[in-house]
DNA sequence: CTGGGATTGATGGCT
DNA sequence: TCAATCCCAG
């Protein structure tokens, strides 16, 4: 507290809600969000359970909930954090949403133990649908349904709805594939990341719901406001409607979400949403040197469409901006390197760039240089393949309903079942409502296949029954161990990948497993349930904690956007790249181009480097990229020119053949310290207590759930009522808890 | 019908 | 560069 400014002190301090936070850059404004949180607890003896706060990334919200609970002399929470209730829930709008449809969507005739599909599951499902069709992926490119349907999800359209907007070949085709879409993904009960918004605003339609929430919550907080779209600005706004107590910040400047539809008129129009709303202006820039602050002011003032503002700093001068240009994308790589290198406070670095795709090249350097780093973001741990073959299986075990998941994995590894035998298989299951368990408990069915196809699909079915009753009556770790020896799957990976790389997958493999542990003791099939959520939406930022005081940061500019550093290195200022390509077109893309080079530039504390290459390799052949127009908008007297010395030259074209080695490094940074380091050895999970040892009335501790009483006991098997969530079921002799 | 090898094509940001 | 698709042999 004592270490705000007096605009930020207003902020926190207001009472008055409606408030409409208007934050520019580096105004600490998610700084000030955070005190305002922790105030209101604090000295206001508000219920935390009775705060709602969203956030844009499961980074921010993780952050966030740190350092309220650090604030608040609180145990740090593991994982489901919307559980603890000595804390306020802070997540983003999809982990939010999805944790309260678990509660409601059989309001709108949902299960409630639907999965969530990720990117590549649902592109899964749209390709085979428009496969059923016959449409030519050629003629329709998948993504770009995809992405239509995505867009009319965001826009609110449910099929029916969307049917009546239709009015071209391409629109009509699309119809066709979302109404399909929409009932293969009822009938595989499973959502997307579009539904969990979608149907959050559904079930607040249900008055008796609104009314749960109404009561539940009174106080609402939304960051990145600017970046909010139609579903999430309604969705606060119906939550709200009632103690109309909330407080919004933004800054229109950084708006970088459009592609994802967000809608700057809903920061614009707040005072109009809420005319008795305070508005509070942090103008002043803590964060960095008048140089960078100049630059980007005067290349934000070249967008047309945003609000007036000032964003001005006292802090000094500072050093001036350096442009640095390489020959190639190596040198330009090299060069970036050896200023690190020469600089050695690696944990004061951050390297930005456009696209996930230009860590790799810049790594290879860092690693050449033996410089620490560490990426942030890019591919999804879950999103590895070795991950998911597991997942998929974990997934078909709880769900047979997941035909996603099946046709994944039903021939992985290989059992020679092909596509024809696939297709027997689905008619088989859709024309006589079968599903896998009715046919893994009645092979008969089977004998309308050709023999070679019975005997592979009745090995699968056995296995099937094996991992199921595993699944009912193990650990998922010990479901994990069954599905890697009942498929043979590391054999499988031998045969398929090279030696370092499957050891990189088996530590990933082993990494997993030993994630799955913290969801020992609950009982099958909430902890699957648990497990495929967390997995889905929140797995990730519990990975990515650990020290990076002593790491070069490498990440996305939209990544970076709620972060700072002393020292910060844009790569990659071109046309074509930044501005993205794909940006070109259209003024109002353009303009948003803008907007993140001026969240790139503003992330800089001290000093700012921003550099590009005179011509490139890159998608198989040479490319000349002009200097990126935001470079000419800085005006001269900011910046200064170093074109780099081509020091280690020697090396610049040598050996590029570090292969795996860069991921692997990569990886274990990632890991925990006390993971062992070769094979898969998941262990078996022993007793960790005696059930004689627990009584009814008992007091235990869970690391997920908190304080909780033992109120049910049957042999190992217990009832623990935990404060605010209800009664759990779990395996005394496993679950990790202790007496209190 | 399946599996392996060759060819082609695509390549944004995040939940 | 990598992944998906195509093509052909067994």
């Amino acid at each position: 507290m004592s270490q705000l400014n007096p605009a930020q002190k207003e902020a926190v301090l207001c009472i008055q809600w409606p408030l409409l936070i208007n934050a520019g850059a580096g105004s600490w404004k998610t700084h000030t969000l955070t005190e305002r949180v922790a105030y209101m607890i604090q000295d206001q003896h508000i219920r935390p359970e009775k705060i709602f706060c969203v956030t844009f990334t499961n980074k921010a919200a993780k952050e966030m909930r740190e350092r309220i609970a650090r604030k608040l002399g609180l145990e740090v929470p593991t994982s489901n954090p919307f559980r603890a209730h000595s804390l306020p829930i802070i997540g983003t709008f999809h982990a939010v949403s999805a944790f309260f449809l678990r509660m409601f969507i059989d309001r709108i005739g949902y299960s409630k133990d639907f999965i969530i599909y990720d990117e590549d599951d649902k592109l899964r499902v749209i390709k085979q649908i428009m496969k059923e069709l016959s449409l030519d992926e050629k003629e329709f490119n998948p993504r770009a349904v995809l992405g239509t349907i995505s867009k009319a999800k965001w826009d609110g359209l449910f099929p029916q709805d969307y049917e009546q907007t239709v009015d071209s070949f391409f629109w009509s085709v699309v119809n066709d594939v979302y109404k399909k879409y929409t009932a293969v993904m009822r009938w595989s009960n499973a959502l997307d990341f579009d539904d969990l918004l979608l149907l959050m605003r559904e079930i607040l339609k249900n008055d008796e719901v609104l009314e749960y929430f109404h009561g539940r919550f009174e106080y609402f907080l939304v960051d990145e406001y600017q970046d909010t779209n139609i579903l999430q600005y309604e969705m606060i706004r119906s939550l709200a409607s009632k103690s109309r107590n909330l407080c919004v910040v933004g800054d229109d400047w950084q708006g970088i979400y459009s592609w994802r539809w967000a809608d700057i008129k809903n920061i614009l129009s707040f005072k109009k949403d809420y005319p008795e709303a305070t508005v509070i202006n942090l103008e002043e820039n803590y964060r960095s040197t008048q140089n960078i602050i100049n630059a980007a002011n005067t290349i934000i003032k070249n967008n047309s469409n945003q609000m007036e503002k000032t964003l001005f700093t006292n802090n000094p001068i500072g050093e001036k901006i350096v442009l640095m240009e390489g020959v190639d994308e190596k040198h330009e790589a090299d060069i970036i390197a050896n200023k690190i290198k020469t600089a050695e406070d690696y944990g004061n670095w951050a390297i930005l760039y456009r696209t996930n795709g230009q860590s790799r090249l810049i790594e290879e350097w860092l690693i050449k240089k033996n410089i620490p780093y560490r990426v942030y973001g890019g591919l999804k741990f879950y999103e590895r393949k070795e991950i998911k073959d597991i997942l998929a299986y974990i997934r078909v075990v709880f769900n047979y309903a997941d035909m996603v998941s099946l046709r994944r994995i039903i021939n992985v590894p290989s059992r020679k079942i092909g596509e024809k035998t696939i297709e027997g298989l689905m008619n088989l299951l859709e024309q006589n409502s079968y599903s896998l368990i009715d046919i893994a408990s009645n092979p008969d069915v089977l004998n309308w296949f050709t023999p070679q196809a019975r005997e592979s699909l009745t090995r699968f079915f056995q296995l099937y029954t094996t991992l199921r009753s595993i699944a009912s009556t193990r650990t998922i770790r010990e479901l994990m161990e069954g599905i890697i020896g009942g498929t043979n799957y590391v054999e499988y990976l031998k045969a398929e990948y090279g030696e370092e790389e499957v050891q990189w997958k088996l530590d990933n493999v082993e990494e997993f497993a030993n994630m799955a542990s913290r969801y020992d003791g609950l009982i099958y099939p909430e902890n699957l349930a648990m497990f495929l959520e967390d997995i889905a939406l929140i797995t990730d930022q519990d990975r990515d904690n650990e020290n990076s005081s002593e790491s070069v940061s490498l990440m996305t500019i939209h990544l970076a956007k709620w972060l700072e550093f002393k020292k910060v290195v844009i790569a990659w200022a071109e046309e074509w790249v930044f501005p993205h390509s794909r940006s070109l077109m259209e003024s109002s893309a353009i303009e948003e181009e803008r907007r993140l080079m001026y969240v790139a530039i503003t992330r800089a504390k001290e000093e700012l480097y921003i550099t590009r290459a005179n011509e490139r390799y890159s998608f198989g052949n040479y490319s000349a990229n002009p200097k990126s127009r935001f470079l000419k908008e800085i005006p001269d007297e900011y910046t200064i020119s170093d074109t780099g010395s081509r020091g280690s030259a020697g090396s610049i074209f040598g050996s590029m053949g570090n292969g795996i080695h860069w991921l692997h490094d990569v990886m274990s940074q990632f890991k925990q310290e006390t993971t062992p380091r070769s094979g898969i050895h998941i262990p078996k999970i022993g007793k960790k207590h005696n059930a004689s040892d627990f009584n009814m009335g008992d007091r235990i501790r869970h690391p997920q759930y908190g304080a909780g009483t033992i109120v049910a006991m049957n042999g190992a098997i217990a009832d623990i009522a935990f404060s605010g969530m209800g009664i759990k079921k779990m395996n005394i002799e496993i679950a990790p808890i202790e007496k209190q």
